[in-house]
DNA sequence: CTGAAAGCGCTTACAG
DNA sequence: CTGAAAGCGCTTACAG
């Protein structure tokens, strides 16, 4: 084959005998020609191995029909966080519904402020942005279509999060509850980038709040970082058991570190929940069916991220569209109380 | 803020004195400018908030600076498959070095034999494909750059796989050698969409292979089909261990298949290795830390996707490459005896 | 129902 | 070192 000249749709209209317009509407407006040119027209294509080019199609339309999945970090996220699989999967399935591509875009490094706008996309779903973040800066003066998941409540764009401090309000209270009073709280240490999660941050506060409203000291919770990997459990453990005093309970930011836990914790031989309670947060799927089933708090994924999705589409259609960003989309949690507490 | 013209390269160049080929200069060939002059455009486009247009950039250049990777189902697969999480991970680290980006393309449903032209990508990056799927005419007549992960060995295009026969036929043969007889093969089933996996279809060859050579009758291995789902351990358990007569070992196509099973087990108080010997593919990281700990046979997947995208991108930059699809390149894989069996 | 023309916003020989 | 011009391959008013 080797440097095959492109088949163009000026190629197509001079075989056809017709001008490249009557081209052009055989596939974008077709009740425009009559049915006959039509079929003659889109038999030549196909005889020429004609096919339009996206990119062209999308300089004279404007669409990329494609939408930008922006994360603070680099790709490392998406493979360790089975959240995100699971969110990148519910997009998935909409996206096949509304023909729109997908492309993912990590933005670690070089963040220019104009970044968004050097990006072939339509829209953009931006993913755990803090407001310290540089994208942070780069999403308030744009002014392209974007929605934001489990992002920073103090930016200026359509957010759609779940109640994280209420959530870990609950959790926490529910350990209270239960008498615990040394509590370790499982949770994400600086990285190495020095990017900041928001839903973690504010998952400490909630932690902290339940303390505090109980009328505890707020040594109450030891904060321990452990890394959000199944492979981690025994470190995880160890960090937590070895903390002096020994603590009762674990609060953990995500079920992953929970389950991680609770590996670590069935090696070591230490029962839970007599020796050691464990509370996570998201309920995977892997949740339900460790051993024990974990306690966590469960959210409406799908449903969150279609209605982040659907606003996205509703805002990359009306360019005219209200500027104030709507309040934030707060979903409920609800506390899940299986045999881990 | 609503619809704000986009500021072009034109203007720029109008407010800074120059004509339009110099301020393309200015980032497209620096060299080509004085110090003095460069200075002021790029000082005149920051002004302005100009920013080169990605497409319009791409439709003159020819350049995408995307790859797509495409996979023969709907996104669930990213979502359920942990070593697909894997490979993109490294796709994702080598595509941060080259400053590429990674465009999503499922391929379920619709397949058109030009399907690969519509979409606004250098190069692709194919998983998976089966030579009965749509997409394996698609691939070979089409002369866009492309490579192949894990497909089928009869397709002619370059190939990046593991020996997947041979790597079974040893685990195989490991589980023969201590004893075994009786050998349930936790596999896929068919699915739904009708998509063939080809790496699953020659591990259960090679399984074959063994048992032919070991001078034993077919029926030692039962094919049990079981989702790769963590969450489904207990019904893949139960599935094998209802088996009649009752194996002693298993086989799993994958090591999720395997570790659920393991989960499944210590669920149901039967004990491995003593009650049920169980072998996985692919050795992911918690394969390592499971209980007990699986035997698995392990593969160097960072350097595969490594070179499956070295030799892509050196077909993205080479137009005139030689035609004919180099020999696939099969990676081995080391059977790694831990306590599963 | 059909066509000539302008335009989307860049890049890049080519000529000076 | 700098600019005028053609071209990348489509779409879409506009006029007939």
């Amino acid at each position: 084959m080797s440097k095959k000249k492109r088949v163009t749709l000026r190629d197509v209209a001079r075989q056809a005998g017709v001008s490249p317009t009557a081209v052009s509407f055989a596939y974008n407006a077709p009740h425009q020609l009559s049915q006959i040119t039509r079929e003659r027209i889109l038999e030549t294509a196909d005889a020429l191995g004609y096919q339009p080019h996206p990119v062209a199609r999308t300089l004279a339309t404007g669409r990329t029909n494609t939408i930008g999945l922006v994360m603070p970090t680099g790709l490392d996220w998406i493979l360790h966080d089975p959240l995100f699989s699971l969110i990148l999967g519910e997009i998935g399935s909409v996206c096949d519904e509304e023909k729109m591509r997908i492309l993912i875009v990590p933005a670690a490094g070089d963040i220019s402020p104009g970044m968004l706008a050097t990006i072939a996309a339509d829209g953009f779903v931006l993913f755990s942005i803090h407001r310290d973040h540089p994208l942070g800066r780069v999403v308030e003066r744009t002014n392209r279509p974007l929605v934001m998941i489990n992002g920073d409540e103090n930016l200026a764009a359509p957010m759609f999060n779940v109640d994280d401090v209420k959530g870990a309000y609950i959790a926490c209270q529910h350990l209270l509850e239960k008498g615990h009073r040394r509590i370790a709280v499982g949770t994400i240490g600086p990285r190495e980038d020095g990017v900041v999660i928001p839903v973690y941050e504010r998952r400490m506060q909630g932690y902290q709040a339940a303390v505090r409203d109980a009328g505890l000291p707020p040594s109450t919770l030891r904060p321990v970082f452990i890394r959000g990997l199944m492979s981690m459990g025994t470190e995880s453990f160890e960090k937590i058991w070895s903390l002096n005093p020994r603590p009762t309970a674990a609060l953990c930011v995500s079920d992953v570190r929970a389950l991680a836990v609770l590996n670590g914790a069935r090696k070591a031989g230490v029962s839970v929940p007599n020796d050691l309670a464990v509370v996570g947060f998201d309920n995977l799927p892997e949740s339900a069916v460790s051993t024990p089933p974990l306690t966590t708090l469960s959210q409406d994924l799908p449903g969150r991220v279609r209605l982040a999705l659907s606003t996205l589409f509703a805002l990359i259609n009306d360019e005219n569209a209200d500027d104030s960003p709507p309040p934030p989309h707060i979903n409920p949690l609800e506390l899940l109380v299986r045999e881990s507490t």
